[in-house]
This record gives C-alpha cells, sequence and structure tokens, in this order.
DNA sequence: TTGTATACTTAGGAGCGTAACA
DNA sequence: TGTTACGCTCCTAAGTATACAA
C-alpha cells in the first residue's frame, strides 16, 4: 500500500495526528490549531499582577537560594517560606511502592536496576531537620562520566583540536587584496530615476501591450538553442561549484576570530521619503489638511496598512496615535486629537493604485526595474572576507514604518524612525577602504573588531535592541557555525543516555530547584520545548518556554483517554504561536508537577526556583558545549534519521521516496511545533481540487462504461472486427489515463491538507543536520536537488561536498 | 552576583515569479 | 493564453546564549 493511502481524504483532518503515531515519541503530538489572534485564552489567564508578583519573588529566591547552597539547600529555604507546601507533600501511598519506569521511548534508558524508589522517607527527609546537614551533590559534574562523552575521529572538536597556527598570509595584506570599487551612497538616488521612468512607461503600457503584443511573444526556441541554453548552464554551475570557497577543508583560525580581513561597501539605504502628489489629501474631521512632511509620512505608514487587521487593533491605534502626535508641528497637534475623525482614504486609495500599477508593469518595465536592482546587490550585496567574495545577508537598512509585532506586542503600531548614518556602526579591517557615508553625513562609528561577524550595525527605537548586517547563510562564516551546531548535537548523542539517568534521579532530589530542573529537562527532551528565557513585562508579547511557563500553561490529569499521568498544555510559544499538546509523562515527573502547582495562582511561575541561565550553567557541566537548544537539534535530527529509515525503500518509486522524506520532515516540524497559518485560499483551493477529483471520478465511470460497452460490442460482432479491437484498446487506455490522473489528484489533495498549518521549511533549515538528508539521497539513489533548493543546496555546501553514503548522525 | 548589552540563530509572513493546468 | 497554486527570496521579529560591567 502506498504510504498516502493511509490517510485517505475524509480523515485528512487528523492526518498530522496519525503521523505524528509514527514518530518515537508518540506523545509528541501537536493537535492545535495555531492562534491567529490572540482572543481571550491569553488575556484572560494573565494574571498580571501575579506575573509581577512572580518575578519579585523569584528575584527574592535567586538571592537566597545562591546564599542556601551555601546554608544547606532551598528545601530549608522552602520550607520557611511556604509553609502550606511544606504541609501539603504527602505524596500518598504510590510513593510507598517501588517505582519503575515504563521502558518504552524515553523511559527505555532507565533499566530495571536502575528503577528509582522513592519512599515517604525521602520526603520526611525533606521536610525535616536532616535536610540541613544534606550537602547538595546534584550540581557535581562528575554525575556524567566524561569517559562517556568520546570523541571520534571525524569528531569537530578533534578537528579544532588540531588546529594549524594561523600564518599570516601575505596575501591577505590590504595591498593586495583588490580595492573594491569607488563605493557611492545614493541615498534615495535610484528611486527618483525608477519612477521617472515607471511615469512614462505606465502611460505607454496599455499601448505597449494592445499593440506590440506580438511583439512581446517569445519567439518559439529551436532545438539548438535549447541545447545551447542547457550547455550554458551546465557550465555556469561547474563554473561556480570551481569557484566555490571551500572553507570546510581549510584550518579554523584561533578561538574568537572570525576573519583576517573584511571590507565592504556600507549598508543601503532606503529612498528619502517622497511628499504626496497635489492631488492626494488628508482629511480631519471632513475638512482638507495639509500635513507637515514628517507628519504625512507616519500618516503614510498608517494609510498603507489600512486592509490589515492590525489598523483595527486598539494597542496599534494607540501606539500609532501617539507616536504620530510626536511627529506632528504644534498646530497639527492641538488640531488632530481623535484618530477617529482622521480620513486616510485618499492616501490609502493612492497607496492601492501604486501597488496596482507595479503588478501591471510591462516586460520591459520590470526588466529595468531588475536590473535596477541588480546593480545595488552588485554594489552593497557583497563583501570581501580573507580572500573570498562573499554575499551579505542583509544589506539593506530596514526602511521606516509602524512596527508589526506579532501577536498581542504592547508595543504594535509604534513609529519604526529612519535610521539615519549617523545612527550606523560600520565593521571592517583596520587595512580595507573603509565605506563612504551618504554625502552630508558621517557614521556613528568605525570599528575593526574580528571577533565579531557582523558588518553593519545600529540601534532600533522600539526595544533598544540592536540590528545587525551579517552575511549570507551560504558564507563561511555561517557555514562553519552551523556544521559546529550539528556537531554539537551528535556529542550529545553520544552521552544523552547518562544525562536522562542523571536528570531521572534528579527528580527525587531534595533539593526543589535540582527537581524543578529535572523535570524542566524531562520536558525539554521529550517534548523539544525551547528553553524560555526571562523576558521583560510590557516589552512583548506573553510569550513562554519551558522555564518561562505558569501554572495556567499546564493541568494535570491523572487519567485521560485511557491514559495516566497526562499534562495537557497550552501556552503561547514563540511568535506567539499556541502550544497545545496532552503528553503521557512518568509518574515521577506528574508528582512533582503537583508539588510545584501547590499553593500557587494561575499566573504564578511553574518553576519558580529555575532560570535557563542555571539550566544551561548544569547542562555545559555534564557536556562541554550543551545547552537547552541543542536537545531541539538533537531531537530533531535523531527523529529524521528514525523516519527515513522507517519510512523509506530503496524500490521505492521516487514519488514515494520524496513523500516519505517530506513526511519525515513534517514529524519534526510537528515535533518542534512549527505552524503556519493556513493559506489564505486554503479552503477554496481545496474544494476546487476536490471538485477536480469528483469530475475525474465521474470521468472515470463514464470511460468504464464506455469501455464495457465497446468490449460486449466487440464480442458480439466477433474478435475479427478490427475496428472495435482498436476501440476497445482506445477505451482502455483512457480508463487507465483516468485512474492515474485520479491518484495524482489524490496524494496532492492529502499532501496538502497535511502540509495546511505546518510548516516545514524551519526544520529542514534549522534543526535537520544535512548530512542525514545527503547520506540518505546517496543510499536512495536520489540526486540532492529533489530535497534541497539552489539556496538551500549552497547553504549545505559543506555537507554534500563531505557526506559518505554511510553517514550515522 | 546580577542586570544589561551584545551577538547570533530561529521564525513566520509578504510578495513575487514561474510552473502547471484548463 | 489566462489563471492559479506554489516555491522561493526577502524581511525583520523573536528567540537563545553569553560576555561583561556595576
Amino acid at each position: 500500500m502506498l504510504p498516502w493511502r493511509r490517510f485517505p481524504l475524509n480523515e485528512v483532518n487528523f492526518a498530522a495526528q496519525k503521523l505524528a503515531f509514527v514518530i518515537k515519541y508518540s506523545s509528541l503530538i501537536v493537535s492545535s490549531g495555531k492562534i491567529q489572534d490572540c482572543d481571550g485564552m491569553g488575556s484572560e489567564r494573565v494574571d498580571t499582577e501575579g506575573k509581577a508578583r512572580n518575578k519579585e519573588a523569584k528575584m527574592k529566591r535567586r538571592k537566597s537560594d545562591h546564599g542556601s547552597t551555601r546554608a544547606g539547600g532551598d528545601a530549608i529555604k522552602n520550607n520557611k517560606k511556604t509553609p502550606k507546601t511544606r504541609e501539603k507533600t504527602d505524596l500518598g501511598e504510590s510513593h510507598k511502592k517501588v517505582m519503575v519506569f515504563k521502558s518504552e521511548n524515553l523511559d527505555s534508558t532507565i533499566s530495571a536496576s536502575e528503577s528509582v524508589k522513592e519512599t515517604d522517607d525521602d520526603f520526611s527527609a525533606r521536610k525535616g531537620p536532616k535536610i540541613r546537614r544534606v550537602k547538595d551533590e546534584s550540581m557535581d559534574s562528575d554525575a556524567i562520566p566524561t569517559e562517556s562523552v568520546k570523541e571520534t575521529d571525524n569528531d569537530f572538536s578533534a578537528r579544532k583540536g588540531l588546529k594549524r597556527k594561523w600564518v599570516q598570509d601575505e596575501s591577505m595584506d590590504s595591498s593586495v587584496i583588490p580595492t573594491s570599487k569607488k563605493i557611492k551612497h545614493k541615498l534615495g538616488e535610484n528611486s527618483d530615476e525608477e519612477r521617472k521612468t515607471k511615469k512614462s512607461n505606465k502611460k505607454m503600457q496599455k499601448k505597449v501591450k494592445c499593440e506590440d503584443s506580438n511583439e512581446c511573444k517569445k519567439p518559439k526556441r529551436t532545438k539548438g538553442e535549447i541545447e545551447e541554453a542547457r550547455q550554458l548552464k551546465i557550465k555556469k554551475k561547474e563554473e561556480e561549484e570551481q569557484s566555490r570557497w571551500r572553507w570546510w577543508e581549510e584550518e579554523k583560525y584561533e578561538d574568537g576570530v572570525k576573519w583576517r580581513f573584511l571590507e565592504h561597501s556600507g549598508p543601503y539605504f532606503p529612498p528619502e521619503y517622497q511628499p504626496l502628489p497635489d492631488n492626494v489629501h488628508f482629511y480631519y474631521d471632513g475638512k482638507k489638511v495639509k500635513l507637515s512632511l514628517a507628519a504625512e509620512e507616519v500618516a503614510l505608514f498608517f494609510a498603507q496598512m489600512l486592509d490589515h487587521e492590525y489598523t483595527t487593533k486598539k494597542v496599534f491605534r494607540e501606539n500609532f496615535f501617539k507616536d504620530w502626535r510626536k511627529e506632528m508641528t504644534d498646530a497639527e497637534r492641538s488640531l488632530i486629537q481623535d484618530l477617529g475623525k482622521c480620513d486616510f482614504g485618499e492616501i490609502h486609495a493612492m497607496h492601492k493604485a501604486k501597488v496596482e500599477a507595479r503588478k501591471n508593469m510591462t516586460k520591459e518595465e520590470k526588466q529595468a526595474l531588475k536590473e535596477a536592482n541588480q546593480k545595488i546587490v552588485d554594489e552593497f550585496g557583497y563583501c570581501l572576507l580573507d580572500h573570498h567574495r562573499e554575499r551579505i545577508g542583509n544589506f539593506k537598512i530596514e526602511p521606516p514604518g509602524l512596527f508589526r509585532g506579532r501577536g498581542e506586542h504592547p508595543k504594535q503600531g509604534m513609529l519604526k524612525k529612519r535610521i539615519q548614518p549617523e545612527d550606523i556602526i560600520i565593521n571592517c579591517s583596520k587595512e580595507a577602504c573603509i565605506p563612504v557615508p551618504p554625502a552630508g553625513h558621517r557614521w556613528k562609528e568605525v570599528r575593526h573588531d574580528n571577533t565579531v561577524t557582523w558588518l553593519v550595525s545600529w540601534t532600533e527605537n522600539i526595544q533598544g535592541s540592536i540590528k545587525y548586517i551579517m552575511l549570507n547563510a551560504n558564507s563561511k562564516l555561517k557555514g562553519e557555525k552551523d556544521w559546529e551546531k550539528y556537531e554539537v548535537a551528535r556529542k550529545l548523542k553520544s552521552c544523552v543516555d547518562n544525562i536522562r539517568s542523571q536528570y531521572r534521579s534528579d527528580l527525587k532530589s531534595r533539593q526543589m530547584s535540582t527537581r524543578q530542573r529535572a523535570v524542566a529537562l524531562y520536558f525539554i527532551d521529550k517534548l523539544a520545548l525551547r528553553a524560555g528565557n526571562e523576558k521583560e513585562e510590557g516589552e512583548t508579547a506573553d510569550t513562554v518556554g519551558c522555564c518561562s511557563l505558569r501554572v495556567e500553561h499546564i493541568t494535570l490529569h491523572e487519567q485521560m483517554d485511557g491514559k495516566e499521568y497526562v499534562v495537557e498544555f497550552d501556552f503561547l510559544g514563540k511568535d506567539s504561536i499556541r502550544y497545545y499538546n496532552k503528553v503521557p509523562v512518568i509518574k515521577k515527573v506528574f508528582k512533582n508537577l503537583k508539588l510545584f502547582l501547590e499553593n500557587k495562582q494561575p499566573g504564578d511561575e511553574l518553576f519558580d526556583r529555575l532560570y535557563t541561565s542555571m539550566l544551561n550553567k548544569h547542562l555545559s557541566s555534564l557536556m562541554p558545549g550543551l545547552t537547552a537548544k541543542v536537545f531541539r537539534t538533537y531531537n530533531a535530527s535523531i527523529t529524521l534519521q528514525e523516519q527515513l529509515k522507517e519510512l523509506t525503500n530503496k524500490s521505492d518509486s521516487v514519488a514515494e521516496k520524496l513523500l516519505s522524506y517530506n513526511r519525515a520532515n513534517r514529524a519534526v516540524a510537528i515535533l518542534c511545533n512549527h505552524q503556519r497559518a493556513p493559506p489564505k485560499t486554503f479552503d477554496q483551493s481545496m474544494a476546487t481540487l476536490q471538485s477536480k477529483i469528483d469530475a475525474r471520478k465521474e470521468q472515470l465511470a463514464l470511460a468504464k462504461s464506455g469501455l464495457k460497452q465497446a468490449k460486449k460490442e466487440a464480442k458480439a460482432k466477433g474478435s475479427s472486427e478490427f475496428k472495435l479491437q482498436t476501440l476497445v484498446e482506445r477505451k482502455k487506455a483512457a480508463v487507465k489515463r483516468c485512474e492515474e490522473q485520479l491518484l495524482k489528484m489524490e496524494i496532492q489533495a492529502t499532501d496538502r491538507e497535511e502540509n495546511k498549518q505546518i510548516a516545514l521549511g524551519t526544520s529542514k533549515l534549522n534543526y535537520l543536520d544535512p548530512r542525514i538528508s545527503v547520506a540518505w539521497c546517496k543510499n536512495m539513489g536520489l540526486p540532492v536537488d529533489k530535497i534541497y533548493n539552489k539556496s538551500q543546496r549552497d547553504k549545505f555546501a559543506w555537507a554534500i561536498d563531505m557526506t559518505e553514503v554511510d553517514f550515522e548522525f
């Protein structure tokens, strides 16, 4: 049976869930929908007072906890501070029994002999005075034997260890580096030209379309021309391959040094604001008002967004109006007091017309625009890093506009100010040509720091955070980091069993903070949750990760859906994406969670004695370089590898193999909760596809009855009738064709439905060791470009080049 | 020791171009 | 030939992790 057949159309809504059953960690199903609008759930549940209280209490505890380590453990503090909790720590009869961990999945790491006993004594010890004498040894780095972290020959760190002392290459001298072309900053220079061209072209546009439609047509290419183009493509590919910097064959610099020579053209600034044309007006309270340039520009930002839901949100409108008024003159400010009385209609219409015009540009206009953009890329889009020309990822300064935070962001609608050269810090080599600032301007600073990878930085005004211009994903600096990331994750593979044993035994630690750490680690490992750093309140949307989970985010069920000890998670994670999951956990985790919840309000922190910094410090003591994030990479990659093994056969067709690859990828995306908003036209396109399927089914039925009829006639008139025999053959072929088309459509429908809310790209680009995919392609006899597009192949060039068929993550 | 700054990765959406299809 | 769906690129927000200064 083909894999897709496992999910017939009428069950596709459950496809993602079903798919999750084939994942090793069967409890990882995320059966949620995505929250587009954080309705009551978030805001109702958020007990802001509780959060503030929480934070303060946590801070105090942080101080006392540090002290308590010396004083004999935080259990004492716990007793002092929360007597009620202490009274309620009787975990019942079950703790008198010997507990044996279920031997499945993650749990399998604990053997029967390792099963943990937890008796009332343990708890009374935690409660009683004895604890005062108990030294906290749980943080002892010896807990995991260092021998367990073995390095293999191909280990990255081993490679690091073999570091060759960097010999100053004479050719790196700035005098030898070809001087970059004269760097010229054209603050908005292009836009004028473009606008003029567009204007004149616009007039001609319809004429050209009607009169010269024949000229616009591409002349049909001859066979020779097609072959020539093919050869050219191959040649280009070869050239590209030859000119590729094979940095993975070179030695790394000493720690911290990122480059020896760096030269670039600086950032590309967005065009200056162009005032509204005379026939476009803003109205306040029904009266025409001519705004100052600064106020007009901000009004345009708002008008441009009128079709977006953002502009209907109270917070967005209030923030916008507040910031807009700051840009107004005194007179404007005293006049414009109510956003509801503002009429941006004409400005909005002008913007829409511009968008429409851009869509309707002629081929020539589009080509001219493309060339102009290419020119900008050529000038600003590359830098010289050591000997090599590297592509820059984001060389354009972010244009001003209204801040679009995700979810219920308290700062949405605020004005994102225009960045000036005076805000910009340039980073390049001392020997390099320093980029020239736009005429009449100067840079904030020029520095020469080769321990960082950024070329340009500035501080944005919304959150006060620093923005950077860095290299493209296919660059050495990014690739090397990526490789290193996967090597650390691979290293975790060799010691994950020990780490799991450790946190399992920590589940019955006498120290509350150690228990909390153990439960958090259990979640991070089992569910691939993010660490959950602390966030400044009121600065961002109310989202959480593992360590910042609050009481309101989990519900405990002793029994649920026929399973024991189920934890129901419901919270907003990164980007305000909802995480909803019902997970059976081991009894010890469940009991601990019960304990952590005691005497807490919904807005209180679940892990009130845990910080990501503590957690990571502990993890790095278990394995160098280990942080919470590494578990996500490790579990994602190992899941892909296992799923590929499970789902694919060498005898499968190419289509089947690719479907299996996507399914394995999808399993990881579900694990990591990578969701996307269903495409706007999803229902419509599914309906269209379904009607096509129905039509095809009818067609098939007709074809089948036609075939039956033809066979009947042929039989009646005898097999010698040649014409009738041909007709039968033709009908047979029609039926076959119909069936194949139907099959194809059904696969398409299933695949589309399964992918409705799942984003595969994020895991593919950030979590899946590319060497697994490359080795799989080699094993399956598939070209890598079946699974990686051009830019992905560039990003993973190191993996494509070095991976052998027998690679194991 | 703790808060803050900094550097970097991870993330989903918008918009555009193009392949597939009727 | 026109329409539609989808893949790709760009954009920038939102995380993680750590270095550093008070």
